[in-house]
DNA sequence: CATTAATTTCGATATTTTTAGAATTATAAA
DNA sequence: TTTATAATTCTAAAAATATCGAAATTAATG
Protein backbone atom coordinates (compact mmCIF):
# COMPACT_ATOMS: atom_id res chain seq x y z
CA UNK A 1 0.00 0.00 0.00
CA UNK A 2 2.20 2.89 1.13
CA UNK A 3 5.54 1.79 2.75
CA UNK A 4 6.01 2.95 6.54
CA UNK A 5 9.70 2.63 5.95
CA UNK A 6 12.98 4.49 7.48
CA UNK A 7 12.86 6.71 4.95
CA UNK A 8 8.98 7.61 5.60
CA UNK A 9 9.70 8.03 9.49
CA UNK A 10 12.31 10.33 8.66
CA UNK A 11 10.41 12.47 6.45
CA UNK A 12 7.38 12.50 9.42
CA UNK A 13 10.42 13.91 11.24
CA UNK A 14 11.84 16.77 9.03
CA UNK A 15 8.36 17.52 8.12
CA UNK A 16 6.92 17.44 12.18
CA UNK A 17 10.15 19.54 12.85
CA UNK A 18 9.61 22.07 10.33
CA UNK A 19 5.80 22.62 10.65
CA UNK A 20 5.90 24.51 13.73
CA UNK A 21 6.86 28.66 13.38
CA UNK A 22 10.09 29.03 15.84
CA UNK A 23 11.86 25.88 14.30
CA UNK A 24 10.84 26.98 10.70
CA UNK A 25 12.69 30.11 11.25
CA UNK A 26 15.35 28.75 12.95
CA UNK A 27 16.06 26.25 9.76
CA UNK A 28 15.69 29.08 7.32
CA UNK A 29 18.40 31.71 9.26
CA UNK A 30 20.54 28.68 9.05
CA UNK A 31 20.16 28.03 5.26
CA UNK A 32 20.86 32.19 5.16
CA UNK A 33 24.32 31.73 7.53
CA UNK A 34 25.78 27.66 8.25
CA UNK A 35 27.18 27.34 11.70
CA UNK A 36 25.47 29.57 14.07
CA UNK A 37 25.51 28.93 17.79
CA UNK A 38 22.66 28.05 20.09
CA UNK A 39 22.76 31.81 21.70
CA UNK A 40 23.41 33.58 18.40
CA UNK A 41 20.12 31.58 17.07
CA UNK A 42 18.43 32.98 20.19
CA UNK A 43 19.61 36.33 19.60
CA UNK A 44 17.40 36.35 16.19
CA UNK A 45 14.74 35.30 17.48
CA UNK A 46 12.60 36.96 19.94
CA UNK A 47 11.93 35.81 23.12
CA UNK A 48 12.65 32.11 23.75
CA UNK A 49 13.66 30.70 26.63
CA UNK A 50 17.39 29.05 26.23
CA UNK A 51 15.36 25.90 27.17
CA UNK A 52 12.94 25.96 24.80
CA UNK A 53 15.16 26.74 21.95
CA UNK A 54 17.27 23.73 23.12
CA UNK A 55 14.29 21.57 22.51
CA UNK A 56 13.69 22.85 19.22
CA UNK A 57 17.18 22.27 18.09
CA UNK A 58 17.11 18.78 19.26
CA UNK A 59 14.53 18.13 17.49
CA UNK A 60 15.85 19.61 14.28
CA UNK A 61 18.87 17.90 15.36
CA UNK A 62 17.03 14.52 15.45
CA UNK A 63 15.42 14.23 12.34
CA UNK A 64 18.42 14.83 10.44
CA UNK A 65 18.01 18.08 9.24
CA UNK A 66 20.48 19.97 11.50
CA UNK A 67 24.09 19.04 12.02
CA UNK A 68 26.59 20.31 14.99
CA UNK A 69 29.87 21.19 15.47
CA UNK A 70 30.91 21.25 18.93
CA UNK A 71 33.54 23.86 19.78
CA UNK A 72 34.29 24.47 23.54
CA UNK A 73 31.32 25.04 25.30
CA UNK A 74 29.88 26.34 21.85
CA UNK A 75 28.15 24.09 19.78
CA UNK A 76 27.29 25.18 16.10
CA UNK A 77 24.62 23.92 14.05
CA UNK A 78 24.22 23.88 9.97
CA UNK A 79 21.49 22.40 7.82
CA UNK A 80 22.21 18.86 6.44
CA UNK A 81 21.82 20.07 2.30
CA UNK A 82 21.11 17.07 1.58
CA UNK A 83 18.43 16.43 4.10
CA UNK A 84 16.94 19.55 3.18
CA UNK A 85 17.01 18.90 -0.77
CA UNK A 86 15.61 15.58 -0.79
CA UNK A 87 12.62 16.49 1.99
CA UNK A 88 12.08 20.51 1.76
CA UNK A 89 14.36 21.93 -0.88
CA UNK A 90 11.86 24.78 -0.20
CA UNK A 91 14.35 25.87 2.33
CA UNK A 92 16.70 26.18 -0.27
CA UNK A 93 15.22 28.71 -1.81
CA UNK B 1 15.89 38.35 9.75
CA UNK B 2 13.47 35.51 8.74
CA UNK B 3 10.65 36.72 6.94
CA UNK B 4 6.94 35.93 8.25
CA UNK B 5 4.81 36.11 5.65
CA UNK B 6 1.99 33.93 4.12
CA UNK B 7 4.30 31.89 2.44
CA UNK B 8 6.57 30.86 5.15
CA UNK B 9 2.51 30.44 7.24
CA UNK B 10 1.38 28.58 4.48
CA UNK B 11 5.15 26.52 4.37
CA UNK B 12 4.52 25.51 8.49
CA UNK B 13 0.90 24.15 7.21
CA UNK B 14 2.09 22.05 4.90
CA UNK B 15 4.34 20.89 7.25
CA UNK B 16 2.87 20.57 9.91
CA UNK B 17 0.03 18.42 7.77
CA UNK B 18 2.71 16.19 6.57
CA UNK B 19 4.35 15.43 10.19
CA UNK B 20 2.09 13.36 11.47
CA UNK B 21 2.27 9.67 9.76
CA UNK B 22 -1.75 8.66 9.03
CA UNK B 23 -1.53 12.35 7.15
CA UNK B 24 1.77 11.66 5.03
CA UNK B 25 0.21 8.43 4.18
CA UNK B 26 -2.79 9.96 2.99
CA UNK B 27 -0.77 12.77 0.43
CA UNK B 28 1.26 9.23 -0.57
CA UNK B 29 -1.29 7.26 -1.62
CA UNK B 30 -3.39 10.23 -3.50
CA UNK B 31 0.05 11.24 -5.31
CA UNK B 32 -0.31 7.77 -6.51
CA UNK B 33 -3.40 7.72 -7.15
CA UNK B 34 -5.31 10.38 -7.96
CA UNK B 35 -9.31 11.08 -6.92
CA UNK B 36 -9.81 9.06 -3.69
CA UNK B 37 -12.76 9.42 -1.78
CA UNK B 38 -12.71 9.82 2.04
CA UNK B 39 -14.15 6.23 2.27
CA UNK B 40 -11.98 4.58 -0.09
CA UNK B 41 -8.83 6.25 1.43
CA UNK B 42 -10.08 4.74 4.75
CA UNK B 43 -10.37 1.56 3.17
CA UNK B 44 -6.40 1.44 2.37
CA UNK B 45 -5.56 2.52 5.88
CA UNK B 46 -5.91 0.18 8.30
CA UNK B 47 -8.13 1.31 11.54
CA UNK B 48 -8.90 4.77 11.33
CA UNK B 49 -12.47 6.25 12.42
CA UNK B 50 -14.13 8.24 9.94
CA UNK B 51 -14.38 11.48 12.16
CA UNK B 52 -10.87 11.03 12.48
CA UNK B 53 -9.98 10.60 8.72
CA UNK B 54 -12.07 13.25 8.04
CA UNK B 55 -10.18 15.97 10.25
CA UNK B 56 -6.63 14.73 8.64
CA UNK B 57 -8.31 15.43 5.69
CA UNK B 58 -9.10 18.62 6.03
CA UNK B 59 -6.04 19.58 7.79
CA UNK B 60 -4.53 18.67 4.21
CA UNK B 61 -6.61 20.62 2.03
CA UNK B 62 -7.09 23.88 4.61
CA UNK B 63 -2.78 23.46 4.05
CA UNK B 64 -3.25 23.96 -0.13
CA UNK B 65 -1.91 20.44 -0.26
CA UNK B 66 -5.12 18.56 -1.23
CA UNK B 67 -7.69 19.70 -3.95
CA UNK B 68 -11.27 18.35 -3.73
CA UNK B 69 -14.49 17.85 -5.91
CA UNK B 70 -17.62 17.08 -4.86
CA UNK B 71 -20.26 14.95 -6.85
CA UNK B 72 -23.20 13.93 -5.39
CA UNK B 73 -22.81 12.71 -1.80
CA UNK B 74 -18.89 11.82 -2.92
CA UNK B 75 -16.20 13.96 -2.50
CA UNK B 76 -12.96 13.33 -4.41
CA UNK B 77 -9.33 14.42 -3.21
CA UNK B 78 -6.68 14.71 -5.11
CA UNK B 79 -2.47 16.60 -4.31
CA UNK B 80 -2.06 19.69 -5.84
CA UNK B 81 1.12 19.17 -7.57
CA UNK B 82 2.32 22.90 -7.53
CA UNK B 83 1.80 23.16 -3.75
CA UNK B 84 3.31 19.68 -3.26
CA UNK B 85 6.19 20.58 -6.18
CA UNK B 86 7.15 23.43 -3.86
CA UNK B 87 7.24 22.36 -0.36
CA UNK B 88 7.23 19.13 -0.86
CA UNK B 89 8.68 17.55 -4.05
CA UNK B 90 9.60 14.58 -2.37
CA UNK B 91 6.25 13.41 -2.32
CA UNK B 92 6.12 13.21 -6.16
CA UNK B 93 8.84 10.50 -5.94
C1' DC C 1 40.35 25.30 42.14
C1' DA C 2 36.65 28.81 41.69
C1' DT C 3 34.19 31.36 38.33
C1' DT C 4 32.02 32.23 34.18
C1' DA C 5 29.62 31.09 29.97
C1' DA C 6 27.01 27.97 26.76
C1' DT C 7 23.99 24.59 26.66
C1' DT C 8 21.16 20.75 28.29
C1' DT C 9 18.19 18.26 31.43
C1' DC C 10 14.56 18.21 34.85
C1' DG C 11 10.05 19.15 36.56
C1' DA C 12 5.88 21.21 36.03
C1' DT C 13 2.14 23.48 33.63
C1' DA C 14 -0.56 25.12 29.77
C1' DT C 15 -1.88 24.36 25.22
C1' DT C 16 -2.61 21.76 21.16
C1' DT C 17 -3.51 17.66 18.80
C1' DT C 18 -5.32 13.19 17.98
C1' DT C 19 -8.89 10.19 18.35
C1' DA C 20 -13.47 8.28 18.23
C1' DG C 21 -18.52 7.73 19.09
C1' DA C 22 -22.86 10.07 18.47
C1' DA C 23 -25.51 13.27 16.19
C1' DT C 24 -26.11 15.91 11.96
C1' DT C 25 -26.06 17.30 7.08
C1' DA C 26 -26.48 16.47 2.29
C1' DT C 27 -27.33 13.86 -1.60
C1' DA C 28 -29.07 9.94 -4.05
C1' DA C 29 -32.13 6.22 -4.76
C1' DA C 30 -36.15 3.15 -3.86
C1' DT D 1 -41.22 10.64 1.12
C1' DT D 2 -38.68 7.21 3.38
C1' DT D 3 -34.32 4.97 3.42
C1' DA D 4 -29.50 4.50 2.68
C1' DT D 5 -24.90 6.27 2.07
C1' DA D 6 -20.92 9.58 2.32
C1' DA D 7 -19.03 12.70 4.88
C1' DT D 8 -18.82 16.30 8.46
C1' DT D 9 -19.49 18.44 12.94
C1' DC D 10 -19.98 18.07 17.88
C1' DT D 11 -18.36 16.62 22.32
C1' DA D 12 -15.24 14.74 25.18
C1' DA D 13 -11.06 12.12 26.45
C1' DA D 14 -6.46 10.91 26.20
C1' DA D 15 -1.97 11.77 24.40
C1' DA D 16 1.53 14.67 22.74
C1' DT D 17 3.83 19.08 22.48
C1' DA D 18 5.54 23.67 23.77
C1' DT D 19 7.12 26.46 27.16
C1' DC D 20 9.73 28.12 31.00
C1' DG D 21 12.54 28.53 35.33
C1' DA D 22 15.70 26.13 38.07
C1' DA D 23 19.24 22.93 38.49
C1' DA D 24 22.86 20.38 36.33
C1' DT D 25 26.54 19.70 32.95
C1' DT D 26 30.54 20.85 30.26
C1' DA D 27 34.43 23.35 29.02
C1' DA D 28 37.18 27.46 29.14
C1' DT D 29 39.55 30.90 31.89
C1' DG D 30 41.43 33.60 35.85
Amino acid sequence: MVPDNEEVKQAVKVYKALGEPTRIKIAMLLTEEQNLCCSDIGDKLESVAGSTLSHHLKQLTESGLLQLRKDGTYIYYSVNKDVARKYAPYLLG
